[in-house]
DNA sequence: CCTAAAAATTATCATTGTTCAATTTAATAA
DNA sequence: TTATTAAATTGAACAATGATAATTTTTAGG
C-alpha cells in the first residue's frame, strides 16, 4: 500500500524536481509533461503524484526552485559590485529571464485555482527576492526615506517586471521599443530620486 | 470537401468567437477547451477548425475581441473627464483586468510558439491601445516634451502592466501591497513631472 | 432534377492529468 | 533464514483534449 502523498523522500523529490525545472528550461509550461519527466528519470507517473498530490504541487516545486535560481543569480551578479548596484540589479533581472526564457516565463504562466493559495514556502522564495531589493533601496536611499523602502521595492519590482514581461512577451517589439532595459532604469531612478 | 482555414464566414466566426470569449471569461484559459465552445453553439469540432485553421488561430481571434472591449473601456471612461485623466487611465486599466479576470489573464497566459509571429490584425489591436496612452501623454507633457509620449506610454503601459499583474497574480498580496493603484499612480507621475 | 462546390460531421489518433487496486521491494521480528 | 508488516512503485483504466481528414450533408445554379 502506497500513499497519496508523502513529503519525506528528499531525493526521489530533488529528482523530479530537477528534471522537472529541466524540462521546464526546454519545453515551456504549455508543453511541459508529468508523465515525460517520470519516463526521463526512470519512474511511472503514479511515483510522481505518490510525491506531490497533484500536479499544482509539482510545478510549483518547479517554479520554486527557479525562484531559487533567481535570488542566487541576482545575489551573485551583486556582490563585489560597487558602482551603480541598481542598474546591475535590473540588468540581472532581464538577463536571468532571457536565459531561462521558459522557466521564468512558467513563473507567470501556471496559476492556481482561484480558490487556493501558494504555500508558505513558496511565498518565502519569493519575499526572498523582494528582500534583496529591499536592501538595495535602503543602501541607496537617504536615511530619513528609509522607510520608503519596502513600498517602493514592491513597486519597482512590478515596474521591472513589467518591463521585462513585454520584452519577452513580444509587446515591445510590436510597439516598437528598442531600448525597455533603459526604460525599466529610467522609472527606476525617478522614483529613488522621489 | 471541406476547408482547412476558410476566413470568409463573418457570421459563424463571430458566433464562434462570441461564445469562446464567454467561455474564457467564466472558466480562463487553462480549462478553455475548443469542444466546449463548439458544442454550445451546436456545431462540432471539426468546425472549429475548418474556421480557425489551428487552437492557436482561435485563441488570438477570442484575445483579440478583449483587446478591443479592453480598448472600449478605456475610452469610454476617458470620454468626458476634464480634470484627472491620468488616474481615470490608470484606474481604468485595472477595473477591466478585475471586472475580465480570467479574459484578461488569457491575454499573457497564452504565448505564441516561439517560431511564430501575432497577425497584423492582433498587433492593431494592442498598438489602438498604446495610442490612446499615447495621445494623454501628449495633452499632459509640456509641448516641448512631446516627443517623448511614444516612448514614454510603452514604458509606463509596462509600469502599470507589471502592477496590475502583480496584483491580480497575488504576487503583491505575498508583498504586503495594500494600494497598487495608488503605487503604479506614483510611478507615471513621476516619469510625466519628469 | 442534377451536379458541383461549400459546409459540417464524425470517427480516429496520440497525449494528457488523475486515480487506485495490485504488485514489488524493503525492513523488521521471530 | 523465514515470516510478517510496512513502504514504495507500478500500470491499467478513465475522461478529456487538440488535431486530422475522409465522409456525409447542405446549398445553389443550370
Amino acid at each position: 500500500m502506497g500513499r497519496r502523498s508523502d513529503h519525506s523522500r528528499p531525493e526521489l523529490r530533488e529528482m523530479i524536481v530537477a528534471e522537472g525545472h529541466r524540462q521546464m528550461l526546454e519545453v515551456g509550461f504549455a508543453r511541459f509533461s508529468a508523465r515525460e519527466v517520470a519516463k526521463r528519470i526512470g519512474y511511472s507517473i503514479g511515483t510522481i503524484y505518490n510525491v506531490f498530490g497533484t500536479y499544482e504541487g509539482l510545478i510549483l516545486a518547479i517554479n520554486g526552485r527557479t525562484l531559487d535560481l533567481w535570488r542566487d543569480y541576482l545575489e551573485t551578479r551583486l556582490a563585489g559590485e560597487h558602482g551603480d548596484r541598481l542598474k546591475r540589479a535590473v540588468d540581472a533581472y532581464f538577463e536571468f529571464a532571457v536565459v531561462n526564457r521558459h522557466a521564468w516565463a512558467a513563473l507567470y504562466d501556471f496559476r492556481l485555482p482561484d480558490d487556493m493559495e501558494p504555500p508558505e514556502s513558496y511565498a518565502r522564495q519569493v519575499t526572498a527576492i523582494f528582500e534583496i531589493v529591499v536592501a538595495e533601496l535602503v543602501a541607496v536611499l537617504p536615511p530619513e526615506r528609509g522607510g520608503e523602502a519596502p513600498a517602493l521595492a514592491r513597486s519597482l519590482l512590478a515596474t521591472v517586471h513589467g518591463h521585462c514581461f513585454f520584452t519577452m512577451n513580444g509587446t515591445f517589439r510590436i510597439l516598437g521599443e528598442t531600448d525597455p532595459l533603459a526604460a525599466a532604469l529610467a522609472r527606476v531612478r525617478e522614483a529613488v530620486r522621489g
